[in-house]
DNA sequence: CTGGTACCTGGAGCGCGCTCCAGGTCAAGC
DNA sequence: GCTTGACCTGGAGCGCGCTCCAGGTACCAG
């Protein structure tokens, strides 16, 4: 039940003063609490969903279709759609995940021929 | 020894003839081949870097150090460079595939907490 | 010969995801 | 009280990697 200023959010997030009132402002994040004299105060479940949104920019997941997630969340009764949406997710992540290893593999191949060669 | 038409190396590789005259004006591809009027006629050796460059790109290489990579590939004896930025790539997608792991590893978690809720 | 399609050029425009800026308010240490 | 630095707002700007456009030329099928 902390309260943490946004410097600190910013610190533990890794995410920029400016990315994290840029996503307040697009509504990725609800409206964060704030101070009598405006300062946002940010809880602990913000930090968790900012977890969450960390995790999902990081996999390649883009705004619009984390902004459709968000409003999700903002709904009960959507646990299905919610389920589809993350596991859509997951498969382009597995599908992600495979083209690095394959193309990695290539590249392994170009080092280990530029090695036999010098 | 084959030569295609701008049209087929597009259906070949992926890229759209837009991207391929990007990457010939930007000095990624060298200038390709042309007909007595001017139009382009890419040769074996063009796709073949072509796909070296897809490498590149699909797995989050800057086009800038990618410009790096083709200059240096224009000059002998860069083997060893071209080596140590290829490692170093190889390093970052290394990087890259953990993270991605790492990320469904809570995306599947996540998932899990969802169906056990619904 | 004619039409349609593929290709050419230089340069402008775009979508994304931030990032920066000016001009101001507030809080805390000396 | 004063300074310093963290924070506030709205809006403009940016870097990347293409993508699109206008206006023109060349090739090919019928």
């Amino acid at each position: 039940m902390s309260r943490y200023t946004p410097g600190e959010v910013a610190q533990r997030t890794g995410l920029s003063l400016d990315t994290l009132r840029y996503y307040e402002r697009i509504g990725l994040l609800d409206d964060v609490d704030r101070t009598p004299t405006g300062r946002r105060e940010y809880s602990d479940d913000d930090l968790g969903w900012l977890e969450i949104l960390r995790c999902l920019r990081e996999t390649g997941m883009p705004i619009q279709q984390m902004r459709r997630y968000a409003d999700l969340c903002r709904d009960d009764g959507t646990i299905a759609e919610r389920i589809a949406l993350l596991e859509q997710h997951d498969d382009s992540v597995r599908d992600q995940i495979a083209m690095l290893q394959s193309q990695r593999a290539h590249l392994r191949g170009k080092i280990d021929f530029y090695r036999a060669q010098g």
